[in-house]
DNA sequence: ACTGACTCGTAC
DNA sequence: GACGTACGAGTCAGTT
């Protein structure tokens, strides 16, 4: 094994935080990266012989052949070059032999020991981040581990495996190389020629002279540019072909490796604190290294090392499934885990919190009917005849559920989510990855990689996913009883047990059924946006007078506030503002205006809408979103890939697309929502006797509160006092100050001022409810809502008046919000086990926050309609009536009030 | 080629 | 600075 010191060195460096340092200050992140990819590289590869080359400071050869070579690059930052020399100390007590060479590049030594090596008939595994050793690769002795970012993400590449990444033969590959240049050697290609194009011409014509022999075969363009960079080519190819024969001092025989040094480890490993990496070095080296009369005991505590049965084939599977679930004891733990790639992956559990035991079971065995079904026994809803089942721990339950039931198989409620409690009990976190929670909840050490890049990557070794799996399993056991009772402790076992658990798996099963979509509808809609963007854009560039992109808002405002002179009339962070509200006030001032609007709006719906969902439909003509648990602050879901929650619906032109939400032949979709929740949430939490009247005489709730405000009777309210009644009611569960109301109304401040006043008039309770939560939450640091759902706002205490008034409107609305959700969740759970326990053949397809989608046989419209309707009218008891609207139809668009 | 900040626009 | 909660397309600048 061949390592280019340098190389590997410099990637660590840059993909690890250079946050990492020792108690006394050593930053260490490049030689962290570099021992824990040589420990895997020794322990994945183990090697005969491991020789680690460097460069040296001085210049080489190819700096005489070329005075700019490698000029571009910025010399390494000190905190780098510091490491180098700890890099170089610990291959000393690892007694691994290093080679540099004066006026030698690492790659020339690589090159020059692959090739010795090779000759007296070796196996060569060269380790870089370096393209140039590519051309080695000519052998079948000889394959090259490509590190292709971070410190995990290698690619072993033989010669059939560099002709598929580069297209060319490694033989061609210096050729290949000198046609496209190298920037980061500052070694300058032929312009207009890439990695493709490059391919091509060697192959094509078979090499360098033959190209430059036969230029006439080439476009024009191809060919002026070849002509022009002809020297510069010759010149690259001399440079980047690497030297097999340099002058090293040592001999191959005599760079083996040697004994290792077990004290001088510990004391290197001590001084840079690599704890865990030191417990890995023991494990791959054993005896050699291992006791020198120290221990880890400290380090274990927060170190998880699973020992994995692995099942590799569907006999062993089934063995261990019967096993697991056969085990008289019932109301045992059993902890599912899976890799970061999934269920498709495999399957990691543990029985009784017996840790010592950690089974895995790949994903391929899944396809296997038998091993499906002795799954399905094990974690399978409840056979109502047995009482003995498991109560299961997970982490993201869905994330298992859905592929499950992709196989037949439902899972049953888990005891525990982690990754649900640990929303339940800080919603305003954003990161809810187990590496988070249990280092956050269990003081287990995440990996460093996992922090680095966002998900958990079981140390580098990114090729072990029952190691992975099997630490997420040994997690998850980990954080139960400290989430149990910290959920306990907050209140919140109701909202945890009896909503967001149960919940998992209607989510689950509204994902897995999807919603069934017209694809040639969609295609339609998607084809004739597309011809009216064209049209409007063309309509754009000439009221421009210029070439621009009209989708830059950048030079947008160049055009429009530079050229054409128009009056800005907002920043951005950047520069003017071109938003619609914007360009609203310059109606009538030029006609790009009206023309960029139009556009706009079809760019927008041609390119979310149309192609994005197109992108989003399956074989099956059904799109299948997935509805995020843990996303939203407030306790509402959020849905993407795609996102299903903001389909158009307020322009005629959007609304269209959801004539392509669709029910198969023989149903209906059923649209069932809620009308008014969060003002009706808004009366009941207020108390306010004003809006509990108007809603319980069911009148219509915003000619109703313009009749109040604005002191006239409900027969007299005009259709723009409606209107601004409704806005105003809209805009308070947001915290709106007059300001805004006058900018959304188009009027003075002060008079949107009165506005407000009046409305606080009538209808006192609320603003007492306001300033009543903001200081509960000022005192507390947190809000809850009526179901105990608590967020977090520390903006409230800040210094900083725009960031705490911030934090007030969050307050205001969380309770208001969270409290509507909260409803909603109920509504989907109960209707949902409903229709289940009718037997009904109607099931939920969608839900839009205050609105549920079902997809129902013909026959079933009537009962289902009127079993949606029931349940999510009494899903909670307000002091005023939650009415629910419904509506059938053939499509979305179809289902409106 | 990839990534993250930014702007803009859609829903409730 | 001024209305809460989301997701995503596209641009652009910076990095690998």
């Amino acid at each position: 094994m061949l390592i280019d010191g340098n190389s590997l060195v410099y990637r660590a460096f840059f993909a690890l935080p250079t946050d990492m340092a020792t108690a006394s200050g050593q930053i260490t992140n490049a030689v962290f990266g570099f021992t824990s990819m040589l420990i895997n590289l020794w322990r994945d590869h183990d090697p005969d012989q491991i020789i680690v080359a460097f460069d040296r400071p001085e210049p080489t050869f190819r700096h005489a052949k070329i005075p700019d070579y490698k000029a571009t690059r910025d010399s390494a930052p000190d905190i780098l070059r510091q490491q180098m020399g700890l890099v170089r100390e610990l291959l000393d007590v690892l007694a691994i032999p290093t080679v540099d060479v004066a006026g030698y590049e690492a790659d020339d030594i690589i090159a020059t020991l692959a090739t010795t090596g090779r000759d007296r008939g070796d196996d060569v595994i060269i380790v870089t981040g370096d393209r140039d050793v590519y051309q080695l690769v000519e052998d079948p002795h000889l394959k090259v581990l490509y590190n292709r970012r971070g410190v995990s993400d290698y690619k072993l590449y033989d010669e059939a495996g560099i002709r598929e990444r580069t297209g060319v033969h490694p033989r061609h590959y210096v050729q290949y190389a000198a046609l496209r240049g190298d920037p980061s050697d500052n070694l300058p290609g032929v312009a207009g020629v890439g990695e493709k194009t490059a391919a091509k011409l060697i192959n094509d014509k078979g090499g360098l002279d033959a190209i430059f022999a036969s230029l006439d075969d080439l476009t024009p363009k191809l060919r002026e540019s070849l002509a022009a960079a002809e020297a510069q080519v010759r010149s690259n190819a001399e440079v980047m072909e690497l030297i097999r024969d340099a002058p090293l001092e040592a001999s191959l025989e005599n760079l083996t490796l040697g004994a290792v040094d077990a004290v001088a480890v510990r004391k290197l490993f001590d001084f840079l604190e690599f704890h865990t990496l030191h417990k890995r070095l023991v494990e791959l080296l054993g005896d050699n290294c291992g006791d020198d009369g120290c221990s880890d005991s400290e380090a274990s505590q927060r170190t998880l090392t699973p020992d994995v049965l692995l099942l590799n084939n569907p006999q062993q599977a089934l063995q261990a499934l019967q096993d697991a679930a056969s085990e008289a004891s019932a109301h045992k733990r059993l902890v599912l885990a899976a890799p970061s790639g999934g269920l498709e992956v495999g399957l990691a559990w543990i029985v009784d919190a017996d840790k010592a035991h950690v089974a895995f079971l790949p994903g391929e065995l899944l396809s296997d009917a038998e091993v499906c079904a002795a799954l399905a026994a094990l974690v399978g809803i409840q056979n109502p005849q047995s009482n003995t089942s498991r109560l299961i721990a997970v982490h993201d339950g869905k994330a298992l559920m859905r592929p499950l039931l992709d196989r037949g198989v439902e899972m049953r409620d888990p005891l525990i989510d982690t990754m649900l409690a640990a929303y339940l009990l800080d919603p305003a976190n954003a990161r809810y990855e187990l590496s988070d929670v249990a280092e956050r909840y269990a003081d287990i050490e995440p990996s460093v990689l996992a922090v680095s890049e966002g998900r958990l990557n079981f140390d580098g070794d990114s090729t072990n996913p029952a190691q992975e799996a099997g630490w997420a399993a040994l997690a998850v056991e980990r954080l139960v009883e400290p989430l149990s009772e910290a959920l306990t402790a907050q209140g919140l076992n109701h909202l945890n047990d009896d909503v967001e658990v149960p919940l998992v798996r209607v989510l689950a099963r509204m994902e897995h059924a999807g919603i069934a979509v017209d694809r040639a509808v969609l295609q339609q809609i998607r084809d004739e946006l597309a011809t009216e963007a064209d049209k409007l854009k063309q309509q754009v560039l000439q009221d421009a007078g210029r070439d621009i992109n009209v989708n830059s808002p950048k030079q947008l405002a160049e055009v429009l506030f530079t050229d054409l002179k128009l009056t800005p009339t907002k920043r951005t962070k950047t520069g003017f503002s071109t938003d619609a509200r914007s360009l609203e006030k310059l109606r009538g001032e030029h006609p790009i205006v009206d023309h960029l609007l139009n556009y706009r709006e079809v760019e927008k719906l041609r390119s979310t809408y149309g192609v994005g969902l197109l992108a989003e439909v399956d074989p099956d003509d059904r799109i299948r979103a997935t509805f995020n648990q843990t996303v939203a602050r407030t306790g509402r879901l959020s849905s993407d890939a795609p996102n299903l929650h903001n389909i158009p619906v307020r322009s005629e032109r959007g609304r269209v697309f959801r004539t392509a939400f669709v029910a198969p032949a023989g149903h209906k979709l059923l649209v069932a929502d809620y009308d008014q929740i969060e003002l009706r949430c808004i009366a009941h939490l207020a108390e306010d006797p004003g809006l509990i009247a108007a809603f319980e005489a069911g009148e219509d709730i915003h000619t109703a509160t313009a009749a109040r405000v604005f002191g006239i009777d409900a027969s007299q309210v005009r259709l723009e006092e409606r209107s601004t009644a409704k806005m105003v009611s809209y805009g308070l569960a947001y915290g709106m100050e007059a300001y805004g109301l006058a900018q959304r109304l188009n009027i003075e401040t002060a008079k949107a001022s009165k506005i407000l006043d009046s409305y606080f008039e009538a209808f006192p309770a609320v603003r007492h409810y306001m300033d009543a939560t903001v200081t509960e939450a000022r005192q507390r640091g947190y809000t809850e809502t009526l179901f105990g759902r608590r967020r977090q706002i520390p903006e409230l205490a800040s210094n900083n008046q725009r960031v705490r008034q911030a934090g007030e409107r969050q307050a205001m609305n969380a309770g208001i919000q969270g409290l509507a959700a909260d409803i909603f969740k109920v509504s989907l759970l109960r209707l949902e086990r409903a229709l289940r326990n009718r037997g009904l053949g109607s099931r939920i397809v969608l839900q839009v926050h205050d609105e549920i989608i079902l997809e129902s046989p013909d026959s079933e419209i009537d009962e289902a309609s009127a079993l949606a309707s029931d349940v999510m009218r009494n899903a909670f008891e307000l002091r005023v009536p939650l009415e629910v609207a419904l509506h059938a139809a053939d499509t979305w668009a179809g289902a409106k009030s």
